[in-house]
RNA sequence: GGCCCGUUCGUCUAUCGGUUAGGACGUUAGGUUUUCAUCCUAGAAAGAGGGGUUCGACUCCCCUACGGGCUACCA
């Protein structure tokens, strides 16, 4: 059987790194197996609904390179992809589990249940609508045939008729076996009062339409799983594999990792940009697979000691075997070192070729593009190290004290003059700096005085690439003209 | 509160009954480098607690603690 997964996202916002986890561990399983992987889009919910998102995570998955296989956007032979396109497919299905009784009307108004909700948690205790009290409720267990028609003309719900005293037996992957006894479980609406079916009704729905043959999502459902399996059962499907992946938890603190915790701590959790405020990966720099890396190591490893890993590499690697029970802390200072690992294994051209990088080095000419990214691609750990990196190039001004000090009673004059003849003199990078070498020996002048005198006038503090590539990206004329001020700050300083 | 899931260095993790409990990020100390970064070397750093089972338990079982999730006409 060919294997089919899915990562159901509702579009309620720009998609969490959470989400993005899970759309990943099941694009490499699917990958794994050679099977298909597809995207459907849960927008039951009318409410929470938000402009935009549905395109955000076909981007975000696009741009991590896990463009779906069937979906809204690419199609395929079990659309449409959109549930809330599936309207009638649910209202044809639920009919089944009227019919077979399963499932029941319910009329109680949603002040009645919050009044019995309140009354319970009075008493300390928790209010479900189920087999304990279900014949209390006006529904179509209670009433009677006609009655209930006549109910019918009137808001409605449907709910699962959950039958007590029994146990639930459900397997997930990476959990083994959960057993469930249904007293605990209550009347689930299945459809609501809009027409539209809830999560666990159209989930389950679609997933067997669709042939999914592995459920993969995140933890938070683990606890509606036996009600899941209910629902299987009651239509007399056989259930797909489950497997549900732990959360990924804040740095530090207690909960969840969060929008607000990136916002104060300064790092993303969105892959991409959502409206103005929100930066996300790839805004922060990071390449695409630095990101994916990072995830798909939060919760899963091979068992070897390898982490850095391509795209190619993590869909052969990846194992269901190597997933994770426990939650994990997102770190973000790990993600940049993966994302560090990343960049330095691309060629100078690879990292040209990504429009950040083109987006970042736009105020530069294009001519010097190349040579600008030779110079500082060894001290990137995101693509935007390079706009500090090359702060120098528009600016050095104010020269750092700390250095106009320890070079100031060192006759820098001397060691810029000579600078200057040399520079002058000779076009060749290497034999500048061999002369320049040279000099400072036969003169006593240590290095690193020469060094620092060189970088002050070019740089003007004490980081920064090797000087005599800086001064050749640079240029000579820029580089002259960067001694002479330097010279002239000095003079200007001692007449003071 | 009830139900479900989890728990190895600060963090991510290896270990599938017998190991000096390994690696990585971070951190500390050295080294390389004209500087910073990189890179290299070394160090500190862990089995939540208590009971079992066993010749032997991080590993299997139970309890407790702690953490997380769910408990909506949200997903």
């Amino acid at each position: 059987m060919n294997t089919r997964v899915r990562f159901a996202p509702s579009p309620t916002g720009p998609l969490h790194i959470g989400g993005l986890r899970t759309a990943l561990f099941n694009y490499l399983y699917a990958k794994k197996k050679a099977g298909t992987f597809i995207l459907r889009i849960e927008d039951t919910d009318q409410n929470r609904y938000v402009e935009g998102s549905e395109n955000y995570i076909q981007e975000a998955l696009e741009w991590c390179g896990m463009d779906p296989d069937e979906g809204p956007k690419n199609g395929g032979a079990f659309g449409p992809y959109r549930q809330s396109e599936r309207k009638d497919i649910y209202a044809k299905h639920i009919q089944d589990l009227l019919r077979n009784g399963a499932a029941y009307y319910a009329f109680d108004s949603a002040e009645r249940l919050n009044k019995e909700r309140k009354e319970a948690e009075k008493k300390g205790e928790t209010f479900k609508y189920g087999h304990q009290n279900r014949l209390r409720f006006k529904n179509s267990l209670t009433l009677t045939e006609e009655e209930t028609a006549k109910a019918l003309e009137d808001d409605f719900v449907i709910r699962l008729k959950i039958e007590s005293d029994q146990t639930v037996i459900v397997e997930d992957i990476i959990r083994g076996v959960v057993r469930v006894k249904t007293d605990t479980l209550d009347d689930k609406i299945l459809m609501k009062s809009d027409g539209l079916p809830t999560y666990h009704f159209a989930n389950v729905v679609d997933d067997h339409l669709m042939k999914i043959t592995c459920v993969i999502r995140g933890e938070e459902w683990l606890p509606s799983l036996p009600m899941h399996k209910l629902i299987y059962t009651a239509f007399g499907w056989e259930t797909p594999e489950f497997m549900h992946l732990p959360l990924i938890l804040k740095t530090v603190g207690k909960g969840k990792l969060s929008k607000r915790d990136g916002d104060r701590d300064g790092y993303p959790v969105f892959p991409l940009k959502w409206g103005k405020e929100t930066q996300g990966f790839k805004e922060m720099g990071f390449l695409p697979i630095g990101m994916v890396n990072y995830l798909a190591l939060l919760g899963w490893n091979e068992g070897t000691e390898k982490e850095v890993y391509s795209l190619k590499e993590l869909e052969k690697a990846f194992s269901t075997k190597g997933v994770q029970k426990g939650s994990a802390r997102f770190d973000y200072e790990k993600a940049k070192w993966v994302n560090q690992q990343q960049l330095q294994n691309m060629s100078i051209e690879e990292i040209y070729s990504l429009s950040r990088t083109k987006e970042i080095l736009s105020p530069f000419e294009k001519n010097k593009h190349l040579s600008l990214i030779k110079l500082v691609k060894k001290r990137l750990n995101t693509l935007n190290d390079i706009k500090g990196e090359l702060a120098f190039i528009k600016s050095i001004h104010p020269y750092d004290k700390k250095v106009i000090d320890k070079v100031e009673d060192k006759n820098p004059k001397t060691i810029l003059e000579q600078i200057k003849k040399t520079l002058i003199k000779y076009d060749e990078d290497d034999l500048f700096k061999e002369q320049m070498m040279s000099w400072s020996k036969k003169n006593g002048v240590s290095i690193g005085l020469l060094m620092q005198t060189f970088r002050l006038a070019l740089v003007g503090k004490l980081t920064g690439p090797d000087i005599f590539e800086v001064c050749s990206v640079l240029g000579k004329e820029v580089s002259l003209k960067r001694i002479n001020d330097l010279i002239e700050h000095l003079n200007f300083k001692q007449i003071l």
